[in-house]
DNA sequence: CATGAATGAGCCTTCATTCAT
DNA sequence: CATGAATGAAGGCTCATTCAT
């Protein structure tokens, strides 16, 4: 482990050092091969190979197969947020739809192209069936503040719907996660759509159409007056007026 | 593999042949093991202490581990379908209201099941991360019965709020899919949820009131004027005010 | 580790068990290579190949190489004490200087013969260089008692030697170390003695008449008047009366 | 092999020569290294690393691995023999007990003593379990004549002890090993008695009375009249009263 | 039929060593 | 000259699978 390389001091590196190269096309294979099989089924043979290093090679720079687990982890993390940054999708005075419609946007592109080869979501997916540490460094880092720009919209939509509703946690909650499920949808299930619904696969040619879609519906929701007619309680199951 | 035995051949013993007791225990085992750390992960002789049976009985019973993976895998599936028809969950003759909130119930119901027999579910995710011939099999059986139900259920929706309109494939199935979605977000991003909103975790006292906000918010998306105000083209994107 | 085989099962087994047999042909050879290399430079696939065995065999009869060492060690220390039972070596109502020779004989003896092919010894000398866990195994069960037993026979001459003086433990001690000393001393510096006086090493042909010698030498030491005239204290320094 | 620097070249050079500053760092760091693991597990990057300098520089200095060992064991040999000078012990005027006593004395020392000044007696007692062609070096350069001193003094002794009697070499030979077995008994079994028997391990408080002690038994066992009465043929083991 | 032993491939890791800077 | 990166050969261990009973 102590033979790891220094990560701020790999970075500091300019990018035409070899070694950063070698480093580099590591990153690159593994993610391939972590997104194919999962982090189990990935060999770091595999990968060497792919890379054209040495299988020792890993071993420096990374320290060990969790250690690059984790620098992939890191590195497309980072890409997602640089390329899409979805809080900055919108500037802050925009109006709340608008802010929506950039959220949706910026998250359905992050899930289509995210990493260089879309690798960086084939393994935060398999974070979700077999978490890892890895996974809560994501939810600090990555997930809780984009839920949290997310509640903010969602909050300042339900309060011009519904001015004066006091409004409570489990109410933003419940409409924060109705939008993102909505939009993750296209990225867990796409196995699935492949199989019944070819045509629906997200790809770039729909994703503008699927992005308002969501965005129309879920404003609609929120503005419906029974939106937040029904308590979250029990009683909401009784007949609406 | 000419050693598997028949399955009907099995299928037809009594319950009491110790025989099919083994391969009982063997199944429930194996759906533990496979779920836990998935497919891969899971050993064959972890399966059979637990099942307390010889490491060839596998090998007797089901040819080899992706045998094995396939017979729990079915088992799992019929069960749900048994205990959760979906399908069944409303008399075709309600109103289609009733039968979505049906739906979504039935859907949540069996997601948070599935956990309880033994995680069909869990093993149904493992799919979507890594698809094997046995998710062509669930999307064929499983899905698209399911997803056509639905679809069904928002034609008749939409329909109702929008009479006269012509409805395109592609406008009902992205609202049939902002539902799937909506719904599946529990037990897809669970582990994530786990971690950000440990409150808003699916459980059996809070069913029920997200199923509630779920068909709510649906239906409220589905009646607004705007729902298909916009179509899926790409003129969507004209501005709204 | 769970995988290993019950001891006590292994030992119920008939001699012929096929099974036992693998499983003895693997402590032999194992034996060998741990003598020739020690723990770390032996491997197992170099013991299975002489063992005629799959590499995996070690892991399923001993858990890992770890085990396999400790089984090794086991069965040579109980070989060595079935073939020259130290304690036994003499009747308790010999005669102390009787108990002493026969004490130096079979200890001479173990050391030259432990073990089928005398890896035994080999192996107990590299845990004085190297002590792992089984050292603390074999200072208690195979050690202690035989210095214990010296401890007395030494107690009984010193007694004999020295009436009325009040004999220490430390007095005990040392006389008792360099009894064992002489002894274990052909077999620890053997290397050296191949070197220097090759004519001096311990064989079979040689073993009764250092045996003698170290007898003969040690009890002229403990009778004399002055093994006891100085303390073990600093001013033995002083000239003697 | 060829990049391997002359030693002389490396000798003549300054102390202050940074290059044979380095030499001199490595050869201290692979000495405890070497003592701390042995050989094999020792590792050039561990050594590397305590001695700050670079993986390949063992290779520069030393050629490998091999030529590092070789290297330290020498530089500890000379080391041990300008401390203690065993054959200097005592003025060769000196009556022959009293440099028995210094030789003795010399020996223990010199054995305790490696271990402060970074273990070359824990590598050279590593020689003897697993041999290398150093052990012939050592045999040669330093036990060779240190036995040789001994045996000297031993043969004094007896020659004043049994005037007349015509000494065989096995005779010298078997009293001078009793007397070497007694002292390095303790750093051999060292790990043993710090199990066994705490109290008698040699540290600098007690080394004193040690050496005492074994000087006095040998002398007492050597003067008796019987130390020669049995000769070291078989006829030795005719009963004595 | 069912069992315990055996098999061989393959994985991650480590190490001494060498090669371009 | 000295450095950091790269190399390839093993090593220990695990696993699914298959024999003989």
């Amino acid at each position: 482990m102590s033979a790891v390389r220094n990560q701020t001091q790999a970075a500091d590196e300019a990018i035409g050092d070899p070694s950063a190269q070698t480093r580099q096309r590591l990153l690159e294979a593994a993610a391939q091969v972590f997104a194919e099989g999962g982090f189990r089924a990935a060999t770091v043979r595999e990968i060497c190979k792919r890379a054209q290093a040495n299988v020792a090679a890993i071993h420096y720079h990374f320290g060990d197969k969790d250690g690059l687990y984790v620098a992939v982890f890191r590195e497309f993390a980072s890409r997602a947020q640089t390329r899409y940054p979805i809080t900055l999708a919108a500037a802050p005075t925009d109006p709340a739809p608008a802010r929506l419609r950039s959220f949706v946007l910026a998250l359905l592109y992050r899930m289509l192209d995210d990493g260089v080869h879309g690798c960086g979501g084939a393994i935060l997916l398999r974070e979700f069936v077999e978490p890892t540490h890895v996974l809560d460094e994501m939810a600090r880092t990555v997930v809780r503040p984009m839920m949290d720009a997310l509640r903010a919209i969602v909050r300042s939509l339900l309060e011009e719907a519904h001015p004066g509703r006091t409004l409570t946690g489990a109410e933003i909650d419940l409409h924060t996660f109705s939008i993102i499920g909505q939009v993750v949808f296209y990225k867990h299930s796409r196995p699935l759509l492949l199989r019944v619904s070819p045509d629906r696969v997200l790809e770039k040619d729909n994703l503008e159409p699927i992005a308002e879609h969501i965005t129309q519906f879920s404003l609609a929701a929120i503005r419906s007056r029974r939106s937040l007619g029904a308590s979250p309680a029990h009683k909401s199951r009784s007949k609406r007026p």
